[in-house]
DNA sequence: GCAAGCCATGTGTGCGCAAACATCACGAAT
DNA sequence: ATTCGTGATGTTTGCGCACACATGGCTTGC
C-alpha cells in the first residue's frame, strides 16, 4: 500500500472531479448527481480515505462551548475533586476551540438547580455535561435539551429516562456487592452485617438503594452460613439521636461490619466506632475525602471504594470533544472500576 | 480580557515586526537583534502567547515514528495486554502523522533482545518504547540511543542508569506492602505468612526483590504480634520437585498465606493448592491472565493486582507523542495505582 | 426565443503555523 | 569604488480542510 495519506484533493483526482464535490460527498451537502456520488464514494471505500482531524478542525473555525452543570465545589469535597477533573480536561482541549464554562448549584437545594439550569441554557452550550442528581428537575430541564438538540451527558448519576449521550459512573448493584465481599474477606466468620444509609437529603436515594440491594444479595448467597444483612435508614441525622442509634446497633455482639453508603456518613460512623472503640467491627465506606482517608490510615475504616470522580468529569469533557470535533461515537454507557483502597495502596493513587 | 485567541501575526503586529522574526523567537532560531528579541518576548508574554497546536503540527509537516520494543505477546498473556495498549495508542495517535512500529523479542532469550534492538536502531525511530527487562544489554543499547539523541521511555521495568525519559510503572516495594497488608487483613491472626518467587527466567529478579521487601517490612512492623514472613525462591520450577517443596512449605500448620510475585507462579500455586484443598490459605498474586482469573473466581485466589499494563503502554505511547509533537514536559515517572481485584470487583475492569 | 431559475460542479480563500525564500543594510575585502 | 558576505528582517508558500463563492449548462415559463 501507499505509504501516503490520501488527501480531498487525491481522492478528487482519482474520481476524476474537483475537491469541491468530494467534499459534498464527505459532508452530505447534496447537489451531487447519483453517478459521481457513486464513483466518489467507491474511490472514498477504495483508498480508505481518513480526514486529517487537524486540518479539519483548523479548517472550519468553529468554536464549541460546553457547558458544565455540577453541584458547587466549594460546599463538598467529593464535588471538588469532580471539578478538578473538568478544570484538567478544559486545560487539555482549550487548543481545539474548545471552552468549558461551569454552573454550580447548591446540592442541597433543588431550586438552585432549576435556577442554574436555565442559566446554562441561556448560554447557549454546545453541549453539557452534568450531574442530574435532583431526578425531576433534571428530566424536566435535559427534555428541553433535547428538543434544542443540545447533547448531554451525565456522570455520578444517571437520569435514562431522558436518554442521555452517555452515562459515566460505577454499577452501584455491584458497588454493594463488593462491598460485603470486603467485610466477608476481612471477617472470614458469619454473623451481622449492617448497611448504613447516613445522609441529609434524598436526592440519591436511587444509588443508595442499588447498593444496599447488592449488598444484602451477597449475604442471601451465603445464608446458609449463619450470615446476616441488615439495612438501617438515618436521614437528616442530628448528631445525638443518631450516635443513640448506632449505639443501640451495636450492642449485637454478632456484629462484624458496616458499610456506610455516603461519604459523609462514613466518617461519622468512624469517628463514633472511634471513639467507642469497637476495633473488632470492620468498616468499608466510600470516596477518599480527607476525613475518611485519616480513619483509614490510623485502621478504623478497612477499605475505601473509589469512585474517581476527578477522571468520570474528565472523561465526560473528552467525550463531549470527540464527539462534536470529530464525529467519534461514544459508548452508550461507561461504567468506571470499582477501585479499592487501603492503607497500603493508598498513597499509589495520589490524590 | 480579549476573547480571540493570539496568534503570530497579533504578536508580531504588536511587536512591530513580521512573523517572521517573531518565528524566529518562539524556535530560537537566532538571527534576532537583542532588542527585538527582548521587546518580543515582552509582547509574547503579555498577551500569554499559545501556539495554536494544531495549526503547528499542520504546519510543519513533520512525520514521528515511534519504535516499541517489547517482548513477544504471542509468548505470553501478559505481554499481549502490554501489546493491545500500544494498538490501542497507535490508532488514536495516527491522526497526528506518528506512526508506531512494533519490535518483539523473545522473553526468554537475551540474544533475540539485542538483535531487536539492532533493528530498532535501524528503523532510526524518532522515540522508543521499551520494556528494558534484561538489564545488561537494555543499558548498552540505551546508552546508544541516548548518544545519538533518540528519545525513550521505559515501563514495566526501569534502568534508571540510562536515564529514560519517563519510567510508566509499579511502586514494587509498596507492592509488595500491599500484598502482605491483603494477606494480613483476609486472616486476622498472626501466624506465618510466605511470599513465593517461582520463575523461569531470571530477569525480573529486580522487581521481585523489591516486593519481597515490601512484603517482609510489613510484617517487622507486626513483629511483636506474633507475624513470621518466610521468603522462597524456585527457580526454573519442574513441576514434580515444585509440588514436594510447596507441599513441605504447607507443613507448618501456622501457614496463613502466600503472596506469588510472578503471575504464571500464581496459577500453578493455586492449582497447587486446590488440588490438596487447602482453603484455609489466602492466596495473593499478580495480573489478570486468564487462568489466574478462573482462580479468583474459584476462591482459591483471594486478591490480584493489577499493574494495568494496557494502560502502560498507551500512556507511554501518549506521552512521547505529546513530547515529540507539543513539547510536552512529561513527568519523571509515573507510578500507575495499585488496583485491587476481587471476585466482586473484576467485572468492572472489564479486561 | 430569451431571461430566470436551478442543479451539478469547479475555484478561491483562510484557518495558524513552519519553513523556505527574499530583501536590505552595512561593513569588510578586493 | 565595486563586490561579496552576513546578520537582521520581511514575504510567501503550503499543510489539508471547510465553506463561501463562481461557473456553466440545461430546463422552465412567457
Amino acid at each position: 500500500m501507499n505509504d501516503k495519506n490520501v488527501r480531498i484533493k487525491d481522492i478528487a483526482q482519482l474520481a476524476g472531479v474537483s475537491v469541491g464535490t468530494v467534499d459534498r460527498v464527505l459532508h452530505n451537502r447534496g447537489k451531487v448527481s447519483p453517478e459521481t456520488l457513486e464513483k466518489i464514494m467507491g474511490v472514498l471505500k477504495k483508498k480508505g480515505y481518513k480526514p486529517n482531524l487537524l486540518a479539519r478542525t483548523l479548517g472550519s473555525n468553529k468554536k464549541f462551548f460546553i457547558a458544565a452543570l455540577i453541584p458547587d465545589p466549594t460546599l463538598d469535597e467529593y464535588w471538588a475533586h469532580s471539578n478538578a477533573g473538568i478544570t484538567e480536561a478544559q486545560e487539555e482541549w482549550s487548543h481545539y476551540n474548545i471552552k468549558v464554562g461551569t454552573f454550580y448549584f447548591n446540592l442541597y437545594d433543588k431550586a438552585s438547580f432549576a435556577k442554574l439550569a436555565a442559566k446554562v441554557f441561556d448560554s447557549r452550550p454546545d453541549a453539557i455535561l452534568a450531574s442530574p442528581i435532583f431526578h425531576q428537575e433534571a428530566m424536566l430541564f435535559f427534555k428541553l435539551c433535547s428538543k434544542n438538540n443540545i447533547p448531554y451527558i451525565f456522570f455520578n448519576s444517571n437520569v435514562p429516562e431522558v436518554e442521555p449521550l452517555c452515562f459515566i459512573g460505577q454499577d452501584f448493584y455491584q458497588s454493594g456487592r463488593l462491598g460485603a465481599e470486603l467485610l466477608d474477606l476481612s471477617t472470614k466468620a458469619s454473623g451481622t452485617f449492617a448497611i448504613l444509609h447516613i445522609y441529609e437529603d434524598i436526592h440519591n436515594a436511587i444509588h443508595l438503594a442499588q447498593k444496599e440491594k447488592g449488598f444484602i444479595d451477597y449475604f442471601l448467597e451465603k445464608n446458609n452460613q449463619g450470615f446476616k444483612a441488615i439495612s438501617l435508614d438515618y436521614s437528616h441525622p442530628q448528631e445525638p439521636s443518631l450516635e443513640k442509634e448506632l449505639l443501640a446497633l451495636l450492642t449485637d455482639p454478632k456484629m462484624k461490619g458496616l458499610l456506610v453508603t455516603t461519604s459523609k456518613g462514613l466518617f461519622i460512623t468512624a469517628s463514633f466506632l472511634e471513639k467507642h472503640g469497637r476495633k473488632d467491627i470492620r468498616l468499608v465506606g466510600y470516596d477518599l475525602l480527607r476525613e475518611n482517608i485519616e480513619y483509614l490510615k490510623k485502621g478504623v475504616i478497612d477499605f475505601l471504594i473509589h469512585q474517581n470522580p476527578k477522571r468520570q468529569t474528565a472523561l465526560g469533557i473528552s467525550y463531549l470533544a470527540n464527539y462534536m470535533l470529530f464525529k467519534k461515537t461514544i459508548p452508550n454507557t461507561d461504567l468506571f472500576p470499582l477501585e479499592i483502597i487501603t492503607r497500603q495502596n493508598l498513597k499509589t493513587f495520589n490524590i
